[in-house]
DNA sequence: GATTGTATTTTTTTCTAATATAATACGTCA
DNA sequence: TGACGTATTATATTAGAAAAAAATACAATC
């Protein structure tokens, strides 16, 4: 049979340092007409300059930044503008087959096992495409290799019913990670969530992008973990926080749920900071629970299994 | 300057596999002469027959299985003596490749981020072999792919200090397996361990080899795992066991405590299939306390940190 | 009728050179 | 002097053909 071997891959490889150097203008507050220099921002994401030029290139293509000779580049627009700009940064080939496995595999269209080649045709992506794909669904725990030449998904996107075991796993661990005794308030740290909190809580809700509101939420969890001095809980909880960041692009939560989880996340971080750690570990509980409860309850009935194959 | 781009990788695909149907038969309990089969075996790795003939044949080579042609294999000695002959089996050169990191980066002698070309030079392997085993270890969560060119150990080899924190991580989440809902004992699960449980305790001590001591104990960590109801928590619990595999080879568990592990674990067992969870969630919290308190505490003094490279 | 043996097809891996990307070193401008 | 600009070197990725391995199909044997 004729090979598909077409698609190389990857749309620009500075597409997606661009939008990590785009977050992380964006955490900086940077205002109007400030530079950007491309030292710091190689150390930061421990690379040569090299890459980061490119991105910045992009980005100053795109508007986003200014451009002048011998002197560099700077934020060529208010903050506030960011968000409608770097949604022009096309995905990946790789994000998009990603993303195109992940909704396949909830949807109960993909077998529990999967060849490359099958992946391959079904998408048309090169073979080093999938490849890397699945090398890093490997790594968020997504798949494993098996033992002949097929990769077998893990129970994770199994289905909806995995997030009832996600909740609870999380009910579990996130409010012990307080009770450790290496724990402690990293304060810059939570003064970045705290401030990124009350722009949500001041701005329209109905205006703000819903991965926004998703972002706060998830880098609450995170920065709780890494307060914790037992780097496998807080390896566990990130895991769980990217695992929802993914299904959750699926049917999420509502946005008025989100709001209401930043006020949650502001007096969470309160007690935490007075010490009342006891006090915090609950109402962490309380707020996971919470989540459980008003998490839209989306059924897949409807949705065909996948016939098998043999 | 000149290329590197020597040693071809594996030796002989079939030796991995071989060494998983080892483990499979000596479970089975089989008698000398008796069969061997292809298929189930075919289906138990979910691999066709292709590959496991050629683990039987090599297997046949060792002497090992007795091959009678048209009647297939079957087990050409007693059971008992298995645990000297497998260890003929040689490493894959991946496998080496695997533990050599290891061992360096727990000794210091490995920065926090490292290039595939900087590993194929100092240990004399092959770019493709190089990128296999740091795919594994990002399946492991060992290591991490950076953004440049480089790749970045995880906090998990950092040290043993570490090993306290696996250890809490532990206390924390497998007693809570026992009492979530979902838990049901897997009986004939639990009889295998507990054969395996018998015999060595039945054996002499000192004759058993080491590996095969903690093949038991981390056999009865993730049996637990697979009866509770709740996905994540297993994979959390499997991947401590597999981290503990590969780090305790450097300074392991003394025989005289892991023969006591033995003893617990079928009093836990009993414990759980009487149906007294609460008291077998507590006796499993402590026995992970026994355990830590028991480790070897080997200092890492002595031992010079690497000299930072630029 | 279930298992093993053999042939065939499909898929994956390996190898090589070429190309693309990233790291480094050093020069230049405010 | 600290930032950017540019050239050079090192490293990683790609692509396409050959080789290896695995899956599949079916024949032969007990």
């Amino acid at each position: 049979m004729a090979r598909a071997e077409t698609r190389t891959g990857t749309g620009k490889p500075h597409t997606e340092l661009a939008r990590k150097v785009v977050d992380y203008v964006r955490q900086q507050n940077l205002q109007e007409g400030e530079r950007v220099r491309e030292q710091p921002l190689a150390d930061h994401f421990s690379v040569s300059r090299t890459p980061i030029r490119g991105a910045l290139a992009l980005l100053a293509e795109r508007g986003l930044l200014r451009y002048a000779p011998n002197q560099g580049y700077s934020l060529a627009i208010v903050p506030e503008t960011m968000d409608d700009v770097p949604v022009d940064l096309p995905l990946t080939e790789e994000e998009r087959l990603f993303q195109a496995i992940i909704r396949d595999r909830l949807a109960r269209r993909l077998n529990d096992q999967v060849t490359v080649t099958e992946i391959m045709r079904r998408y048309d992506a090169a073979r080093a495409t999938v490849t890397r794909v699945l090398v890093r669904m490997g790594e968020d725990g997504l798949i494993e290799r098996g033992d002949g030449q097929s990769w077998a998904f893990g129970p994770t996107l199994d289905s909806l019913a995995a997030m009832e075991e996600s909740y609870r796993f999380r009910e579990l661990i996130e409010p012990a990670t307080v009770l450790e005794p290496g724990f402690s308030v990293d304060a810059e740290l939570f003064a970045h969530i705290r401030r990124s909190c009350q722009i949500l809580l001041e701005s329209d809700v109905r205006m703000v992008e819903a991965r926004r509101l998703y972002d706060a939420d998830a880098a609450f969890h995170n920065a709780v973990a890494s307060c914790c001095g037992n780097r496998f809980l807080a390896q566990a909880i990130r895991q769980q926080t990217t695992l929802r960041r993914l299904s959750e692009n699926t049917g999420g939560m509502s946005r008025h749920r989100l709001v209401e989880s930043c006020r949650e996340h502001l007096a969470i971080m309160d007690l935490m900071e007075e010490g009342h750690m006891q006090q915090a570990a609950e109402a962490l509980r309380q707020h996971i629970i919470a989540a459980k409860g008003q998490r839209p309850r989306v059924s897949l009935r409807g949705i065909p299994p996948l016939a098998s194959k043999r």
